[in-house]
DNA sequence: ATGTCAGCCGGAGGCTGA
């Protein structure tokens, strides 16, 4: 079973690009981040028509999360739990930034998590508490998750550089959300419950990035970060077999600022 | 210091978010 994670940044803008990518890559599920669309104006009919099923987590203007996949989904779950109090103005939290649904493979059923963490700059102000607090309640349903004896895996754009080697210049970072300590602390915490960076497992390369910012020719200059992360549960990684960045995707006609990531798993 | 996109509102271009 081929997965992949895709942040697209914008349905409207980004249709042809994302229908061209999945004719030629071929995934069985994929998750989507920043549809930037409600529900009811997500184009749904293209990739039904080439097989998916759909299932979508929009908001107006931002965010938005949506999973597709050639296998039925399951017990679909939207937004993470714990959203009271803990959105980035104090209140609830409404931001569409999660969906989870169980995908029934020919071998096994898998867990998929999809997420969209938040950016957090800038840093000091209450959008860099509200990532924090976000990674907090993700770090409570994962312990929640590691109960079960199912394989599960949690992917998505973390906004989270998680070393110095997944950046070309880290030290561009150093005052950004994605890259201070509390941030990669939270991180290392989740892996820790027993997860396995499914990238970092298959491959120690340094130059290998997700995301390219539009700004300063960053991808002529392949000015790079890795924040686009797969996380396996232990039953899950003992199912994997490849990992991958679709990196030529960047270099395409109207690009998104990321490009897609992808794990084969037997299942 | 700055460089770019996308979506929204509203009917241009300014604002927000990244």
């Amino acid at each position: 079973m081929k997965i992949a994670s895709y942040n697209i940044n914008g349905i409207k803008a980004r249709l042809p690009a994302v229908t061209d990518w999945l004719k030629e890559a071929e995934p069985d599920v994929v998750i989507l981040q920043e549809i930037k669309s409600m529900d009811e104006n997500f184009p749904r009919e293209p990739f039904e028509d080439m097989g998916y099923n759909v299932e979508t987590h929009g908001q107006k203007s931002f965010n938005g999360v949506a999973l597709l996949s050639k296998f039925p989904l399951e017990d679909v779950v939207r937004g993470l739990p714990e959203a009271e109090g803990t959105g980035r103005d104090g209140g609830d939290d409404e931001e569409a930034r999660y969906i989870e649904a169980t995908v029934v493979g020919d071998l096994q059923a898998v867990r998929i998590c999809g997420l969209y963490l938040p950016n957090g700059n800038p840093v000091g102000d209450e959008k860099f508490a509200y990532k924090l607090r976000w990674m907090t309640r993700l770090q409570a349903h994962v312990e929640t998750l590691m109960t079960s004896e199912d394989p599960f895996l949690v992917a998505g754009d973390y906004n989270v550089i998680p070393q110095v080697e997944d950046a070309a210049r880290p030290e561009a970072w150093r005052d950004d959300a994605l890259f201070q300590p509390e941030s990669r602390d939270a991180f290392r915490r989740l892996v820790n419950l027993g997860l396995t960076d499914a990238f970092r497992a298959r491959s120690q390369a340094t130059d290998q990035y997700t995301f390219w910012d539009f700004q300063r020719g960053a991808w002529q200059r392949n000015d790079g970060i890795r924040i686009d992360h797969f996380l396996l549960s232990p039953q899950c990684a003992d199912l994997l077999t490849d990992c991958q960045i679709d990196k030529e995707m960047r270099a395409r006609e109207k690009p998104s600022d990321h490009v897609p990531i992808w794990v084969n798993i037997a299942a």
